[in-house]
DNA sequence: ATTGATGGTTGCATGATGCAACCATGCGGT
DNA sequence: ACCGCATGGTTGCATCATGCAACCATCAAT
């Protein structure tokens, strides 16, 4: 059967998925970050099939995330580059860097460190706070409905909203 | 053939999508964020087959990303409890689903909303920055290697290391 | 004209996924 | 003790997605 799909779910997390969830999307996304723009840099950095990677870029045309020019003289070359919409995503690959470093390599065996170009200085952490800039766990988040939210999604949470 | 892997690609983004790349596996971990703790819990919730939440539910058990403890009184119950490596993935949730409610939903359009449980008040935007607070984009950041990289790693960054 | 690089598409074998059916255990009621 | 039901899975099977290799079209240089 084909893979469900998660655009009906009504929630961010499920919706970034719906986009960015196959396989090789996100790795494709990091190294356009890195500076990959042609089809034959992405397939000879990833080690990608050639139909799998078309597919993909494809797909991240349509949703948004590259755009594909024109490029070189007249022939039919073209690069792949970020919008907008995937240079938001940033905060994305950083934060799964950051959780692999710290629990799957650990410290102290970083693959790689991201530095502020300027100044060379290691970039902190990435933290979710308030807006008092004091780090929150999870325990101390309450999800509400917003806007956008169904029936579905309002009955699921808890209405204590503050709003 | 099987999923290429991509354990060796010596990148924290990679790492983290070797245990995390599965479609559901994101979706089981944020469903944990907001409360699930029982099989029938995620399966209702996910509409997931049993078969593959019980293979995603082990893979994250094994990986350290769940616990499995037992529950209720003398029975066989059990409870899937994210571990602190799980709880560290707040920031990837956190990032997706802030992409998603900016880019696919587009503001005023978000279904939820998360705020700090004791003010009620809006968490504010995950932000990549340096240690002056200053918002950094993609070409603000300079990646270089770490103590885990490997020759090729560091090859293919470009050496204008300032260590 | 030929060679090589770029940027793909097509076909096929195999693995992963979804669904339904089945199973084992514990518990509550009678 | 027995029945029924909920929980928490496992197993089988049909279908989809992926990886690999082969092939193709265009352009530039020799």
């Amino acid at each position: 059967m084909s893979r469900k799909r998660f655009d009906d779910m009504n929630c961010g997390v499920a919706q970034a998925l719906e986009t960015l969830g196959d396989w090789w999307t996100l790795l494709i996304v990091r190294d356009a970050f890195f500076g990959a723009r042609r089809f034959s840099e992405f397939e000879h950095s990833l080690g990608i099939a050639k139909n799998i990677l078309a597919a993909r870029l494809r797909r991240l045309v349509e949703h948004g995330v590259f755009e594909r020019v024109a490029s070189g003289a007249t022939g039919e070359r073209h690069e792949y580059r970020l919008t907008a919409k995937g240079q938001a995503l940033l905060p994305v690959l950083v934060a799964l860097r950051e959780w692999s470093d710290e629990w799957v390599y650990g410290r102290g065996h970083e693959p790689i460190i991201f530095r502020e170009r300027a100044t060379g200085r290691r970039l902190p952490r990435l933290r979710v706070t308030n807006r008092d800039g004091e780090e929150l766990k999870s325990k101390d988040i309450l999800a509400t409905p917003g806007p956008g939210a169904t029936l579905e999604t309002r009955q699921r949470l808890t209405p204590r909203t503050k709003d």
